[in-house]
DNA sequence: TTATATATTTAGATAAGTCTAAAAATTATG
DNA sequence: CATAATTTTTAGACTTATCTAAATATATAA
């Protein structure tokens, strides 16, 4: 079982990594976190030991298969937590992430799994985001960016990649949700 | 803000303290907290100093008004978070402690207050101890220990002091509830 | 392709929390 | 009341995670 801090890198890097999860830098790692590039070079080194990151000095860090799997466990649990703050206690979906990021390191697969049912199994989190299953799978999504849809074309608004709560609430105010 | 090991200490303390808040010793709150004496006496030091506790060496510990505010706050939180994994994530009552005990330390005035409406403001947890309001007052009770409990006369059990999963599966098996 | 700028790593320091072993204080016993 | 037993504290070491500053590697540009 990963520390926190262990879990917060698992996170950042497979963010960064995008989905085809391409090596990313120590500088991207760090400006992730809020942290220091040698900060991130000495806890690299410690989860390459632990098979959980392929690293090769001043090349970039990618995720082991393993790797992934304890990464997309976190998100997993962040967006659930996230899906049971804004359906049952009301929050507003700008207001969830720092509580999301805290609840998504309690330790307990039987929670996760209760929670689950609890929600009845969401695909989706309060910003449309995809929400993995106990496999570590994502649900399908034939969403298009809204940079590649056309002039005057329909569409419907699915999901938002920035968590920050002011531009969530932006999106508010112009009544995109 | 205390750590998560600070605020282990002041429940620990508190637990330990009994309804009168007298004074324990550093081997009491070791044990409780399954750790060393010396860590005890180092981590008694730091609290001091941050005037959570009382201490005068070889003396014994308790708790300041602002530990025991403190470490109210965390019992509330254990203890709503415990109604919550029984009432609607459906745990037996001797599964929760090792859950709660991590979910206790989620820093967030705003999701205390949310998850305590959610749960429709209960007075007790599933294992019938009284959970403190928000302002940390405890809730009336006229309950009497069963040891005082006269033969042949009749009683309703609403709590139980012990946690351990083992005593309160047993519990189970009796039909005490 | 050599010099410069940038990115990354290493070395050494710091803070929190814990431990073992030794020292000191308190409590119990003869 | 002096000595033994117990409790508590201190001293010093270790681990995790972080930082600053210096060293080294890579990338860029003249």
């Amino acid at each position: 079982m990963p520390s926190q801090a262990e879990e917060n890198y698992l996170k950042a890097i497979f963010k960064l990594s995008g989905k085809e999860q391409h090596s990313v830098s120590t500088n991207s790692i760090a400006e992730e976190l809020q942290t220091k590039a040698s900060s991130v070079s000495d806890m690299v080194k410690k989860l390459s030991e632990k098979n959980l990151v392929n690293y090769i000095k001043y090349q970039g860090v990618s995720l082991t298969k393993e790797g992934v799997v304890l990464a997309v466990h976190i998100v997993r649990k962040h967006r659930l937590w996230e899906v049971f703050l804004v359906n049952h206690l009301h929050f507003k979906w700008d207001e969830v992430h720092d509580i999301a990021e805290q609840l998504e390191h309690i330790e307990s697969p039987e929670l996760v799994a209760r929670l689950d049912i609890f929600l009845e199994h969401p695909n989706y989190d309060p910003h449309g985001d995809p929400i993995p299953n106990a496999r570590g799978e994502f649900p399908e999504t034939t969403a298009i960016p809204l940079s590649e849809l056309k002039l005057s074309s329909k569409g419907k608004v699915v999901a938002v990649e920035m968590d920050e709560p002011s531009f969530l609430k932006y999106l508010d105010k112009l009544n995109i949700s």
